[in-house]
DNA sequence: AAAAAGACTTAGAAAAATTTTT
DNA sequence: AAAAATTTTTCTAAGTCTTTTT
């Protein structure tokens, strides 16, 4: 109705034809008067009633409306000194804000890391330095003559506070209402006429860079983002959302119908691309996890042939063909990630199985078909397995690694695009990550199909819940185990097994105390003196009482092996994003287990379109 | 053909919300 | 009603892989 999207204004112009990629002027749109909740179009069929049209998405969508995205607050000073060598320091604001940001973690692990010392002190002397700053501290070099401790205690003390506040239950809706709003007005976009959950409209507010691992870069100050870094993704002819801070504008609009985010912006610590994308429970989002999970179900049917093919060419003359199939052998049979390039000046050290080198295997020298892998992989977990292989790949390995030293790769002839040429060769679409959806996707299954496990026995439709739900967590276990899906043991996990033997020792207890009570009303046993004046109840009331008793320390010690054996395994990752979600359904079919036993409310908005699939589903 | 840019999935930690215990 | 425990959601870094540029 307003704008006109012609490309003489275009700052850059992308990509020709009919998708529109240029960035425009945002000074060229109609603005929306007011910021309201969207409304949807009405009647709109579920998007997984109408896959069939929805599974060439080269056009994404056709109209999009949403508001925009908010950012964070303005910083505001507290006027809470810190200390150099002793001595007050009078920060401007700005300098005020860079010190807050490394306060207020200075007594964390954090604090404590040298890198992350050094970045920051840089990042802190360049503004106590500024020449534009009111006053500049260039005297401040060492950041252990620095003391944060008062700035620490004043956000300590203002989050007490806070909670202090919520106590108050007039406070404590008001928030909830100010939250409400916020969501009503940014939380939601409509995407072909459909309301559609935002993931995160609140861009990312300025602090220290917390990279994983021995990142190189942390430390480094995270600068606060202006609308003018703001790219939004909008409909075509769409008024765009007034820009929420005054006196700013948007840094440019987009009619990209390629694309599924709303808005993005380069972030200044790598220079990488951040994107504001719809929620888990959109039609973009379930469209393409469909679409992942029928790919690794394709490959189910051809990994037989694929497997002949690498494996004749794992003897290859070609050391590169021989390197590709040895990789490809890893990449199928451990499911570790291929491994794109890094640089590690910019990044964490961490390897896949295209960038692993010789330090990261280890050869058994007894037996020629077990080796060892030690390496920090995505996020720095450490995957470190001692395993069983075949030996032809046991010796490939060897001639790989022969006359290399330690921090050499071990397949120095491929790279990750090579794998995944060659893959794409044996199955349309087929890429390395397929491996892993596929690998933990057929694990569930054969671990679901056995039905059988040895703390709880054989699971059938009439198994108590408990020992079922027990059961789905021991196949989900092995999966994650699989993908190496770790996390760090929880500060409490001594203290909660503690606990739970504790409960577990009053329940037999009880249990004791009402079988007693049982034999007595039986008359198999005389009441002590004490026990003389004790109401004694009905047999069948006590044999119930007991069943239920026995029922809740089941449940119990379940609860115990569960969190005693997944204290270091993380469940979650493989549920989001590995499962088939039908595998799960169907096996909730089968064992009549109410779904919401297994999946909580954000997996079911997730997978919406897997609820339907028969009970006899097979991935 | 290689490098860079771009878009999207995957990941564990931390925060927030909810439930259970005291 | 407070606190503690537990679960869920949010956050954003860190991968994979494709597309575009050089």
């Amino acid at each position: 109705s307003s704008s006109n999207s012609s490309s003489k204004n275009s700052e850059k112009k992308v990509k020709a034809g009919y998708l529109t990629r240029d960035v425009m002027d945002a000074s060229l749109f109609e603005v929306k008067k007011e910021i309201k909740a969207l409304q949807p179009d009405k009647g709109a069929m579920q998007w997984w009633d109408r896959l069939d049209d929805l599974w060439n998405d080269e056009i994404k969508w056709n109209t999009m409306d949403h508001n925009g995205v908010v950012f964070a607050a303005p910083y505001e000073p507290h006027n809470v000194k810190m200390q150099y060598d002793g001595m007050d320091v009078d920060l401007t604001p700005n300098q005020e804000e860079v010190a807050t940001m490394f306060g207020v973690m200075s007594a964390s692990d954090w604090g404590k890391k040298p890198r992350f010392r050094n970045n920051f002190l840089k990042e802190f002397r360049k503004i106590l330095c500024d020449r534009r700053e009111a006053r500049t501290h260039e005297y401040i070099t060492d950041l252990s003559k620095c003391n944060f401790d008062k700035i620490l205690e004043w956000y300590e003390q203002r989050k007490e506070q806070e909670k202090e506040m919520k106590k108050d239950s007039e406070y404590k809706n008001k928030m909830k209402e100010m939250k409400q709003e916020m969501d009503s007005k940014y939380g939601w976009a409509v995407v072909d006429g459909v309301l559609e959950k935002v993931g995160n409209y609140k861009v990312e507010p300025p602090g220290l860079f917390r990279g994983r691992g021995e990142h190189p870069k942390m430390g480094l100050i995270k600068k606060r983002l202006q609308p003018e870094d703001v790219i939004l993704n909008i409909g075509k002819g769409m008024a765009i959302p007034p820009c929420p801070i005054f006196g700013h504008k948007w840094g440019g609009v987009v009619h990209d119908q390629s694309v599924t985010y709303i808005a993005k912006w380069v972030e200044n610590i790598n220079g990488q691309h951040k994107f504001v994308y719809l929620h888990s429970s959109s039609r973009f989002k379930g469209v393409a996890d469909v679409k992942k999970y029928e790919k690794a179900r394709q490959l189910k049917k051809h990994v037989t042939r694929i497997r002949q093919d690498y494996e004749s060419k794992l003897s290859s003359p070609q050391r590169e063909v021989k390197q590709l199939a040895t990789a490809i052998w890893i990449i199928d049979h451990l499911s570790i990630r291929v491994g794109n390039e890094k640089d590690t000046d910019e990044e964490a050290d961490t390897v896949g199985v295209c960038s692993l080198r010789c330090e990261h295997i280890q050869f058994d020298p007894e037996k020629e078909c077990q080796i060892t892998f030690d390496f920090l992989g995505k996020d720095s977990m450490r995957y470190c397995q001692t395993i069983q292989i075949p030996s032809i790949i046991y010796h490939n390995l060897k001639e790989f690694t022969k006359n290399k030293k330690a921090d050499v790769d071990i397949f120095e002839k491929i790279d990750s695009s090579i794998v995944n040429n060659y893959l794409k060769e044996q199955m349309d679409g087929l890429t390395a990550k397929v491996f892993r959806t596929h690998n933990a996707s057929v694990c569930l299954e054969k671990e679901l199909f056995k039905n059988e496990h040895a703390t709880v026995g054989a699971i059938t439709r009439d198994s108590p819940l408990a020992d079922k739900l027990f059961f789905y967590t021991q196949c989900n276990k092995q999966v994650a185990i699989l993908c190496n899906h770790q996390r760090t043991v929880p500060k409490s996990h001594e203290q909660q097994l503690e606990k739970i033997d504790a409960q577990i020792k009053e329940l037999k207890e009880h249990i004791d105390e009402l079988k007693r009570e049982l034999d007595i009303a039986q008359g198999k046993k005389k009441p002590s003196k004490d026990e003389k004046d004790k109401r004694i109840r009905q047999p069948d009331q006590l044999f119930k009482a007991i069943d239920a008793k026995k029922k809740q320390l089941r449940k119990k010690e379940l609860d115990k092996e569960m969190k005693s054996e997944n204290k270091e395994i993380a469940l979650g990752t493989s549920k989001i994003n590995y499962m088939d979600p039908r595998i799960t359904v169907a096996w909730c079919k089968r064992m009549e287990v109410p779904i919401e036993k297994v999946f909580n409310k954000s997996l079911l908005d997730k997978f919406p379109w897997s609820m339907s699939v028969p009970l006899n589903f097979e991935f």
